[in-house]
DNA sequence: GCCTTGACTTGAACATTGTGCAAGTAGCGA
DNA sequence: TCGCTACTTGCACAATGTTCAAGTCAAGGC
């Protein structure tokens, strides 16, 4: 019988689940050690740093992505999918987004991602480096989305690491921020309008809505080359 | 002569430059009690903890975004002006990024920036919760591209700080990353179009023509909504 | 002019965490 | 059985956030 032996997947796999559950700085060495029954140490014969590893988990999340047939239902519903699809899984994983912020992530499974996201903004009639500027668009709008997100899921993880007064600390937060948002009359006015407000979240709808609105103004970008092109 | 003593400003103000220069994981209260020419624990009498004052810290930058008046120049040139200042402004400061992405900011400085925000796309047309979602779409889509600038700032700033090969790190990352995107046909055919890329930023002019899209989206949605109710 | 009080400052600690290193151990081929 | 390679372990150190008791300075009342 071989002596049951760490490996590198394994680790990986393992430093995803303590990420979900404590987020980025939740995870520690010592804790994923006893987690794989080892020693902190012995993940260092396997992966260079705790960032190498992280950089690792960051880029093994991509392939939880299904990638739609644009021939088969329409660039428009292959962009919506990925765009939603990426939304979802940087909430299921809101530590990579504090991630993406600090490193470069350039890994196989991120890649088949980018290529197919390509793949649907060429089907959709972007040429070269336009197909790269109205992925790169969508991209980046789940991004800044997912990155509220983020900062909710750090606040409530904070919050129940402390332990105690949760609810207190919330009600807390949420009344320092009305405090401050009723000195500005537009603010004040969308707080009045719904008490029941967030503790800083997108408005409701908003990614659905801006989703639209970007597929909105690249189609438009298309139409008006096809003009331009059929007037020739 | 009264004694000099620290300020809370003074602090955040010290904290910001630290921070600009070394990155959120740069700043530690020792360094920084040195700059202020005190014990590091003094600063603990002025600010809660690091958190706290990194919120501060974080808060404050917003001042440095100009208000444009959107009956003067038209709501679409107020809104690439807020957008191209804000994306400045993180460039500027990309530790903001990263402190966004794990702490809930509801400072008055933000508070005055969201304000103007709103009122630029009711000058437009939108009103109520439309308002909002228009807003917070282009606001989403500058938090995603500032994103990857501060990635490759944290990267430029760790190379720097580690000292000796730069050159050779970037060079291998570059390496390494090409080597994988050639196995995708798209990711490939876009490095042989243009074999000096950069290390993973968003390409060339892809924040002008998001920007651009998003805008046109939104026009959009304004002149429907103002042929339904001319029809009406 | 002294003294009390409260606003700060300091230095010494402690806990947590990433990581290097030398020594150990298990399995496998010779 | 020997030894080699692939791993594992425990110890140790350095960096860093934070606490706390003790100090120090300035201003105001007497």
């Amino acid at each position: 019988m071989p002596r049951d032996t760490l490996t590198r997947d394994q680790i990986v796999q393992t430093a995803i689940e303590l990420l979900d559950a404590d987020g980025l700085e939740g995870l520690n060495m010592r804790s994923l050690g006893k987690r794989l029954d080892s020693a902190a140490t012995a993940v260092y014969w396997h992966v260079k740093s705790k960032d190498n590893l992280v950089v690792l988990a960051g880029d093994q999340v991509w392939d939880e992505i299904e990638l739609p047939d644009p021939a088969a239902v329409g660039w428009r519903a292959a962009a919506t999918s990925m765009a939603t699809d990426l939304y979802a899984m940087l909430t299921r994983h809101p530590w990579l987004v504090q991630a993406l912020a600090s490193h470069l992530f350039h890994g196989p499974a991120k890649a088949r991602h980018d290529d197919h996201s390509l793949a649907v903004y060429e089907t959709a009639g972007f040429a070269g480096a336009e197909a790269d500027q109205a992925a790169a668009t969508v991209f980046m709008f789940v991004l800044g989305n997912a990155l509220g997100e983020s900062a909710t899921a750090a606040l409530t993880r904070r919050l129940s690491r402390d332990g105690g007064d949760a609810e207190g600390v919330i009600r807390d937060t949420m009344a320092r921020a009305t405090e401050v948002a009723m000195r500005f009359p537009r603010l004040r006015a969308r707080i009045e309008a719904a008490p029941v407000a967030d503790y800083g979240a997108a408005p409701d709808n908003s990614f659905a809505f801006g989703l639209r609105a970007i597929l909105d103004g690249l189609e438009a970008r298309l139409a008006a080359r096809r003009v331009g092109r059929d007037a020739r």
